[in-house]
DNA sequence: AATGAATGAGCGTTCATTCAT
DNA sequence: AATGAATGAACGCTCATTCAT
């Protein structure tokens, strides 16, 4: 009964995995040691060797897992809407609501691709193309009902999702507005500019404009301690 | 030997500069070595250190000047523009050009202010400040005038400059789309975010809507180069 | 190869302590390179970094540790004697045998005080002052008796210490004369110097003049190897 | 009439020399950078190799001249005397004196006589024996007429050198104690230790004791200026 | 008489990684 | 499952020195 089921092993490779997203988030991939790494989670920097197979390895399972999860997660979030307005506005708020509880996986991932060795980074780009596939379809749906007015979904997705992600840049819990405010503000940006002027009679975006976007907690129990490290800020 | 003949300061400095530039593109600051950079220019490495006082202050003088050479651009294309609307435009597009045809200063400027000391990130990070808060005046005066439909001035500044500088992520030179078609796009984004749906009588974007935008080379011979070096991208 | 067999941590530690003495006794703390000090222990020179801090630091314990030995030592042959004349004689003794027969930490810790950074160099200092006390103390305490005929306490210890020191500038063991007889020797211009011309009916220093000094074999089988290396002499 | 006699060559091969005993002096042959010379002297480093080989010969130049100066006024001071007490009470007072006002250039000759390259360190050695043969010559004569109880004038040499010489490591100009009084006090250690217990009849050291002593400024205009850089201290 | 651009070697130090134990 | 001793390469940086101008 000493021995935890599951091992002691599970547990310090996912200790490894937790303490590897904190110091790449606050340090960068290149400028974080394994032996800082080894010291936070109480090892021998030889002994992260049992765990992966190198730097790079460690790096590539933290960017390609959480591109997975981000990806499923928001299959699962459009899974049953079909209107595109609607999806538009499912896809805007798991974006940011999934970038604001998740800031430190969601800030590697976009900072560090260029970390990756090409055969890991093209992994990863293509989990994000199909990421960003989900945005453009919705967009080109929306353009051929003509409830958008769209003329380059590939160019609007880029620039709605540089957009939403860019929350991560200076979002930090307990701040002045709630993530709900947030949603909407930013939401209301997306979908008016997605709309169009010409789009005032259709009332994209009045009373009670959340009502389908507003619920999910969908993070359990793992959602990002405030207490968190931040980089040394980009919009400190 | 003492000195290749015709070696001249001033060159060298510039061209110090510029493979620096394009370096720190290429592989991040903390992945160049000035072994790397000195090879680049044809100098040992020891020599570079006539040019800067150390790799830190290298990266500093690009980064500082710039986001002094950005932030004296805009306030000079914006001067003597009143009415919101045109100068968001007028922003907008001049944030578009300039980050399209200076990729590499931009995304240096962007991804390496985490690499900066702390005493250097504060005087980026203020000139940032000071970038950001021309967008959020116009935003600010737009929405008392009433053009604009913004809640939160600083929310949606953070939001637009984000989804305008993205683009220096994927765009290339000689892309099918032109610059002054991205321009149009994105400003059209833009502006319909900011004046939201009931805006449609103002008519705000609509035919040769970037005549007052559409213009300057500005950069005049500086263009970068559409052979620069690439990094190891974000969005391949 | 990641272990050479045997490899003992503690073993390597002390041979890299002896060659760190050897080195900077040979040629100097500034020019002794690390990666001299490696081959001479036949490791890389990165691999010293498990062993100290830094370059500084090795010269640091080495000088702070000799000085407390030399401290340590002294008071220990001093304790229970309690007339001045005989201190003096024990630790005119005790100096110049400890200094016969460590010349390499001794030269040391004369010559590299000025390479020690300035905490470093405040604690050796501090230390120097304490093993300079133990002698002023005896030279006031065998004033105020009038054994001694000085002045000036202070003074006279700074020059006797000089004096005694400065047999490890010139002897190597297996010289002409023995370390006893340079113990009376020197001994012998210590107390004539202090005790004055006046002293004669005392007979402060005649027959069998070190009858209470002579003993001491103390440093046991650490006595300094005749094969050291030597600095490139100073009285070569 | 622009050009001062002497030319600027002159002067600036001096103020190199100068700049380089205080620089030394300071921070150690081996720490004294070439470029921190040159700015002291307001040249670029490669510039100084007009006035000197290199920096080893710098060195060397420095020792040597001082060490020529040293033996030279140093057989001056004892023409004419021969009286071997008043030869020792002669040379000790100059040895002290010298000691006060060469600061610099005496720690230097001593420091770094491990610097010199082999045959840089023999020249220099060979003079340094000339000077101790001058003590140990009057030792030896005041032995063989009974005035001086010395056994082994070679290591009473040493010894008594090492003592006067050990002044230039506590010694700072406006102390409490006067240059006059500090001879007296080292020059009756001297004189007490050579003379022996039984001299007390012959009074060796009493009323005015340094009538035939106490005179010359010798140094001309060139006394080491109170405010010289200091070295990080030996006896701080 | 001096500059200023450059060299080439070497410095102290850090790093990811290996592997016998 | 983990240690701890070690490697070998590379890093940023400083140095004495050279020499065309």
């Amino acid at each position: 009964m000493a021995r935890t089921i599951g091992s002691n092993g599970a547990r310090t490779a996912e200790a490894i995995r937790q303490a590897g997203v904190k110091l790449i988030y606050k340090h960068g991939y290149e400028a974080m040691s394994l032996r800082q790494l080894a010291a936070e989670v109480g090892l021998q920097s030889g002994s992260l060797y049992k765990y992966f197979e190198n730097k790079q390895n460690l790096l590539f399972d933290i960017v390609r897992d959480h591109m997975e999860d981000l990806l499923g997660k928001a299959e699962a979030d459009l899974a049953g809407i079909t209107d595109p307005l609607a999806r538009l506005k499912t896809f805007s708020a798991f974006h940011l609501r999934y970038h604001m509880t998740r800031m430190a996986h969601v800030f590697i991932a976009n900072m560090e691709i260029r970390s990756l060795e090409d055969e890991h980074r093209a992994v990863v780009v293509a989990l994000r193309r199909r990421y960003e596939g989900l945005l453009e379809e919705i967009l080109r749906q929306g353009a051929k009902d003509g409830v958008f007015q769209v003329r380059e979904p590939k160019v609007a997705t880029y620039a709605i999702i540089s957009m939403l992600t860019g929350i991560c840049m200076w979002y930090r819990p307990g701040g002045r507005l709630s993530q709900d405010e947030l949603v909407e503000i930013y939401t209301g940006l997306v979908v008016n500019g997605a709309t169009g002027p010409g789009a005032a009679a259709a009332k994209p975006f009045e009373a009670n404009p959340l009502e389908a976007v507003t619920a999910q907690p969908r993070d359990g129990g793992t959602r990002a301690k405030p207490r968190a490290a931040r980089p040394k800020a980009v919009r400190a």
